[in-house]
DNA sequence: CTAAAACTGTACCGATCTGTCAACCTTTTT
DNA sequence: AAAAAGGTTGACAGATCGGTACAGTTTTAG
């Protein structure tokens, strides 16, 4: 069992998907932009849409690790490392493939909330407001549960602003709304 | 010219791709759902997508609408209208039909930036943020373009906070926020 | 009342959709 | 050396896609 095939189909299918969309990208161009034969893909997924959850579990991994990855490289204590995830957001937002959230656009594709499609994309946002829980939590930030819903608020509107506004400055704006929250009392 | 049909058409086509999705909607789906004949429906507009951007057009103008509307029936001040803002939106989230916000989901859908879909979502989102830059002029408050663009993330991070993640405290999170940024010092 | 305008159903077009099939290679295991 | 496993191509279902043609019916306006 050496499925590499199977992982470059996944890493290529990915990246198809969240430039292109979901619906709007069929299986016949997967073959022609990935290079692997549809008899083969359909050998490892039984339909698309496997292939689609396939892809989002990827692309959660490797969000949540180049995330973590890239926060902890740019700030040493709890309550820095919140802040610095508007740093993060900022590359991201910068780089030259940026379409927004891949998870955002997944449940705006699948309407039915208990499409496993959904599911995975409200795990996904779990677990990164877990994360960002846990540092108030080390940082003895007065209601971290409160406070982490909050700054995930501000992390999904940065992205929203930023694809669909078109706003240049939403990371900051963002970063400097999440200094105030760190610094005022805690109602 | 009485163009009611016309008129009937784009109101529930809107709804329907609100529900539905926009590829995932194919136009037999509308001729069988809105009991308009296809023939009529591309008498009225040339393309698919002329008809979708009908729909958007509708629903930014509804949207709008409906929304300035409450906040003024709920609040008097300007600095309590930008407040108001966030239980508006819990009263959105909270209806039964709530599926996130179109303009999101058309950005989501319409990968091209250029494309019509996209120009016309960011021109929605604009728009309200005119509208809450104007409120906090008139409440006299600092750096009030600063401000208003942080209070729309703060939408629409509780938007994507309840359709993505599900939550049911988005709106008030996002109104204690708010009420943090309106009350600290700019820095 | 009549004639234009608007709307209707149905059948169809070519393209594309997801998914399948059989036949043939290539590599690995035995 | 041969069998098994997994890869390949390419053709092909059957359904649905956006969009059109046509002939007939209903509504509206003068």
């Amino acid at each position: 069992m050496r499925p590499t095939k199977r992982d470059e189909l996944v890493e290529k299918a990915l990246a198809i998907f969240y430039q292109n969309g979901f619906h709007a990208t069929g299986m016949d161009r997967l073959v022609a932009d990935t290079g692997i034969s549809k008899t083969s893909m359909y050998k490892h997924f039984r339909t698309k849409e496997d292939l689609i959850l396939a892809a989002l579990t990827l692309r959660d991994k490797l969000f949540r690790d180049w995330l973590v990855q890239r926060i902890e490289e740019a700030a040493a204590t709890p309550r820095e490392r919140i802040l610095a995830l508007f740093d993060v957001l900022g590359e991201w937002f910068a780089s030259a493939d940026f379409r927004g959230c891949m998870f955002i656009k997944a449940s705006a594709e699948f309407q039915n909330h208990n499409h496993p499609v959904r599911q995975q994309s409200a795990e996904h946002k779990q677990l990164i407001q877990k994360y960002i829980q846990k540092l108030a939590e080390q940082a003895g930030l007065p209601q971290p549960v409160n406070l982490a819903r909050q700054i995930i608020i501000l992390k999904e509107g940065a992205i929203v602003a930023t694809h669909v506004s078109g706003s240049k400055t939403a990371a900051s704006d963002a970063k400097e709304a999440a200094e105030q929250l760190l610094s005022s009392p805690r109602s």
